[in-house]
DNA sequence: GTGAGGATCTATCGAAAGGTGGACGACTGG
DNA sequence: CCAGTCGTCCACCTTTCGATAGATCCTCAC
């Protein structure tokens, strides 16, 4: 079964060298291809590649906006974000776009066929020249382990904070667990004195700090 | 000029595996090896390898410590983490800890041979089997793009809601901006009117979920 | 000028949050 | 066995918050 692929790129010699390099490979069919972000929108919807190589670099709409459109689509196709410049704004804003791959144009045809197939099987493949840049990033932020403060709150506390952080007021916390809003109170009142806060908002602070709740995407 | 690298794991079937393979290269001596995290800081810190090669689960200090511990030293090797088991937890904790490349135990010598020589040169690897969900976890973590609603606050508003998200009360608020607490109270109540929202719980929220405050390292 | 609109400030009042004290069952180590 | 600790629960009372109405000041268009 081969990988169906749309190449999208605003200079038509890199174009076609793409499709040269991809289409040489026994299961990897070019299907298509788009000069820039919104054919290659249009495209990828209609003909359903398994597939987009994306230049991130293109006129009107560009192609980090052209993968965050393609993520939002139902049966997304896994993207390859591929770009001359390494610069933080392309492989971040691509990655949260929603790109599954980042390479630099300057990677071996066999490295680009090789992530091809890599997306194709569900992976994800970062170009280690910047996976570097990547690491750091995720460390600064994610959240700092977990403190041994947090065992100190019982489950009780633990899932009350988590609902606290999530803006609910004490009523409703209350409906949540079933209990009375003053049970809720003693609840909070626990946790701002266990983890040496002052308010309910310090609490919500406190857990997004701490990564107890997550932005969710 | 050879790559010296320091091999921790407490298997030794494995350790001597991981020595025998990284040995055989021209490029790489493997000058110390180290059964548990506490030996591996310690040779690491006395012998200075380039390339720690670290089995994230050891008894004692495991791994995930052993890396912290190394990356707050001054001249901190590159440290690659390997690991049996393909665990969030693992995988998370070791990049933020201060690993430079995670590899599962499953990869071809090659592949662990070139990582050790990515990393040497400063760059990073992460196994494609796991690259999907750290950029998955990246694309969580990253704060969205500022929205256009954040024009709707004038610029008292968006410094109540800083000071708001920081956990300062209405009064402290209005201490820090010498005025009068009810002053406070109105711009609270149209910052969550404007964006939508209930309590000033949710307005914290907002802006650690949009960037307007950021999580301190 | 003057009037419309926005930004900033103030005051009042019902609603929510927070501090305190205490009750009850469960588990633990003399 | 039973005394002590811990987790969970509830009610009372004070403080803070949030909604509302209105007062100034500024500026910009007409």
């Amino acid at each position: 079964m081969t990988i169906r692929v749309l190449v999208a790129d605003d200079q038509e010699a890199a174009r076609e060298a793409l499709r040269l390099i991809l289409d040489g490979e026994p299961d990897i069919d070019v299907i298509v291809t788009a000069a820039d972000g919104a054919e290659a929108v249009h495209q990828a919807l209609s003909r359903r590649p398994d597939v987009v190589v994306m230049d991130l670099r293109m006129p009107g709409m560009d192609g980090i906006a052209a993968i965050g459109r393609l993520a939002a689509a139902e049966s997304a196709p896994r993207v390859l974000a591929l770009t001359t410049f390494d610069l933080d704004e392309y492989l971040f804003g691509a990655l949260r776009a929603g790109a599954a791959g980042f390479l630099l144009k300057d990677s071996d045809p066999d490295v680009l066929v090789a992530a091809v197939r890599e997306l194709h099987q569900g992976r994800g493949l970062i170009d280690p020249q910047v996976t570097g840049r990547l690491i750091s990033r995720f460390a600064a932020l994610s959240p700092r382990p977990a403190t041994p403060e947090l065992d100190l709150l019982t489950p009780r506390e633990h899932h009350v904070l988590r609902l606290l952080a999530r803006g609910l007021s004490n009523g409703e916390i209350a409906a949540a667990c079933t209990v009375e809003e003053g049970t809720v109170k003693t609840h909070v009142n626990r946790i701002l004195t266990k983890l040496g806060l002052r308010t309910r908002v310090h609490a919500a602070i406190y857990a997004y700090e701490h990564g107890i709740v997550t932005r969710v995407p």
